[in-house]
This record gives structure tokens, sequence and C-alpha cells, in this order.
DNA sequence: CGGAGTGATTTA
DNA sequence: TAAATCACTCCG
């Protein structure tokens, strides 16, 4: 209820304030919408009905309605990603200890035939499973719907942490655009086999396991 | 007013709609889009929405979504795996690996605000701590980008997964559109909250071993 | 908050 | 580069 604390918006004239509100409910729970409020105190809910109100007295073509500020660069929308970012830093990180996966029908097999490059290995945590399953899990879900999904969410929200983490990757790496493209690939790549494995898999144990049950009924 | 046609679909089962749709301004003016509705009226706007929807019912792998026609010479998607292949060995190694994952205070009470009905909980297989966590966690995977998000099998009620994963749960319930909303929005948010989690924690652990290890070697 | 309409990004 | 998929805006 407290959610509805409107800020000021630098990126606007004085007097403009800002106002984001979570959906709490249904298929869009989770996500926001953000109005703008007049000096007066009108409501705005959208960059064109904004636009029509201020008119040329001020250039909205670099603000960007949903953050209020003015975005450089182009002249319109661009959710640019560049090259030196600490989201491609990470997953440049993650992907070395994912590149190498093997399949195996012996779990500890598997483990074994990771082989995390030794500089990786001993840079990253310890070797536990919690750690194995914190990096990959991270990889998944840094791999999946790019820019908007957890990502961009997680790393608006701790430019600490990705700052620290990535320092020190910088110096180990040159990234260049194609290397950049084809990890990006990879671990694509990869989490979409572990995808499709897991409903595969999971998909066929509740067959199995309502046979199972049928079978024991009739029997 | 202009009527979209919503064509009878000879390829696709009894009852299902196809409709094209010509965007009409913006940089994309003059582009069609093409969209298919089954015979409830759900509105599909992919082939990978529509083939998680139809699931093993129809194999899609000839259809062509904007023709809406079979294509007997272009098989591209492959989608049933089996497990004997190296993917569905990967994704045992995974659930061996889920099932050791060990909940922080955080994802403690992201399983808590999921709020599971006791008599579904109850019902399941394995009640253990572990167990559900499993299951949540390959929820998470199975239902992000080829499934579209992780919303889908809940939300469009993929006959084909529903009937082999939640057999015995069925019987347990009577399960409203209401009950089924409510579900996914709870599963929406926790999975939001466990992503955040996820790479929070793991990038967090990264950034601290880094940091002992640079300090080891200058000291 | 929903969802049609359109932009943005990814894939082939 | 276009086609396909996915994400988002904007207004009801």
């Amino acid at each position: 209820m407290m959610e509805r604390k409107r800020t000021d918006c630098p990126a606007l004239p004085p007097g403009w304030k800002k106002e984001e509100v979570i959906r709490k409910s249904g298929l869009s729970a989770g996500k926001s919408d953000v109005y703008y409020y007049s000096p007066t105190g009108k409501k705005f809910r959208s960059k064109p009905q904004l636009s029509r109100y201020l008119g040329n007295t001020v250039d909205l073509a670099c603000f960007d309605f949903r953050t209020g500020k003015m975005m450089p660069g182009k002249l319109q929308k661009q959710k640019q990603r560049f090259r030196h970012d600490p989201l491609s830093l990470a997953k440049l990180f993650w992907e070395k200890r994912l590149k190498s996966l093997r399949s195996s029908d012996v779990s500890e097999q598997v483990l074994r035939t990771m082989d995390l490059p030794k500089g990786l290995q001993a840079v990253g945590p310890d070797p536990s499973h919690d750690t194995l399953l914190s990096a990959i899990a991270s990889a998944l879900h840094m791999s999946s719907t790019p820019i908007t999904g957890q990502t961009s969410v997680a790393a608006e929200k701790n430019p600490a942490i990705w700052l620290n983490t990535s320092q020190p990757l910088c110096k180990a790496f040159t990234v260049t655009d194609e290397q950049i493209r084809d990890q990006e690939v990879k671990v694509s790549q990869a989490r979409r086999s572990l995808e499709e494995a897991l409903m595969a898999d999971s998909l066929a144990r509740a067959a199995e396991n309502t046979r199972e049950l049928l079978e024991g009924k009739t029997a």
C-alpha cells in the first residue's frame, strides 16, 4: 500500500513526479505500470499521452518512459547491451563452467567429466554440489529471456555484485564481439538441452509411475 | 468494421481456426501476424506455443505456422526425446544435483510463499523437502523459454503433460480455471524470487572466493 | 489488469 | 536479411 510513492523526475521539468505501481495479480503479476504526474496533478499513463501534453516544450525523443531517464545515443528506445558490461562477462564466466558438460548414466561420473578449466576451478567457489547447482542454475537463468528477465532485474538491483564479480574476470579475457556471440549461443543451446532433458525425463517418470499405480490396483 | 475472418484449419483438429492480421502502422506496417484459436477460443501466437499446448496429441513437425498447412518436406523441430538419449541422462544427473539443494532462509521463504494446498502436498509421492524442491526447480526450468512462460503448462492446461504428471493429484481435486490461474501467479512470483536469489548468491560466492584468492597471492 | 498491436531480439 | 518468436506498450 505504501508502494504509491511519487518521486521527482529530473528528466522532466520541475514539479513532475514519477510513480511505479507493481501489478499484484493476474497473468502479469509482478510487472509494473509507470505513471507521471504534472505539477498540477494530472496523471499520464503513456509516452504518447505525455508527449501530446508537453508538445514541443520538451523533447521526449530520448526519454525512456519506463525508467524516467533520458537515454543518450539513439533517438528511439534501444535496450542496447554492450560487450564489456558485467552481464556479458558473467555469462562468459559461467559458460566456461558449462561448456564441457557431458551426459552419463552415472551422476558422479558426469561430475568428473565436467572438466572445468583449471584456472576457473581454482577461481570459482568450492566444488561442492551446492555450488555447482548454483552455477548451473544461474547460467540457465541468465540465458533465458535475455534482456528483460531475471537478468536485468538482478543486474540493475545489484550493481555492486556484478561489478565485483566481473572485475577479476576482466583481467583474464580479451572479449571480442565474435566471442561473446559464440558464448551466448552455447549457453543458449546448453540451456535448451537441459530444459528438454528435464521435461522428457519427468514426463517419462510420470507415465511410469502412473502405469505402476494402475497395475498395482488391478493386480 | 473489418472482419478478420477466422478460417478453419484442416491441418489441425476440428474446431481450430486460423487468422491472419495485417499490421496497419509502425515500422512493420504491411507485415502480417498469424494466429490460431483453439476450439475453446484460446489464442496462439507462435508455433512453439501451439506445439506446447497440443503436446504429443498432434505432430507439428511438418506444420507450417504461417500457411497453416502440413509441409511434408520440411522437418525442422524435434520435440520428442526419450530417456536413453544423452539429454535424458543429463537430466537425471541434474535431478540428482537438485535433490541435494539446501534451502537458505531465502529459498525457504520462496517455498512458503508458494503456499501449496496441503492436500496436494500430502498426495505427492514423497513429501520430503528435497523432493518438493526438486519438483519446483524442475518446473522452473521446464517452464522457461521453450515452454514459453512458466505459466504455460498450467495456463494452457496442456493435456499431454497433465494427464501424465498430475494423474494422482487430479483425483483429489476438482480444479477450476480460477484455481489454476491463482496457482500460475504464485508460481510466477516464486520463480522470480528464486531466480534473483540464486543469481545473487552464486555471484556473491564467486566474488568472495576470487577476492580471497587475490588477497592470498599478495599476502 | 488484459490483450491486441507493434517493437525488439533471436533464429534460420 | 528476412522470418519467427518473444516482450512490451498503451489504452480500455
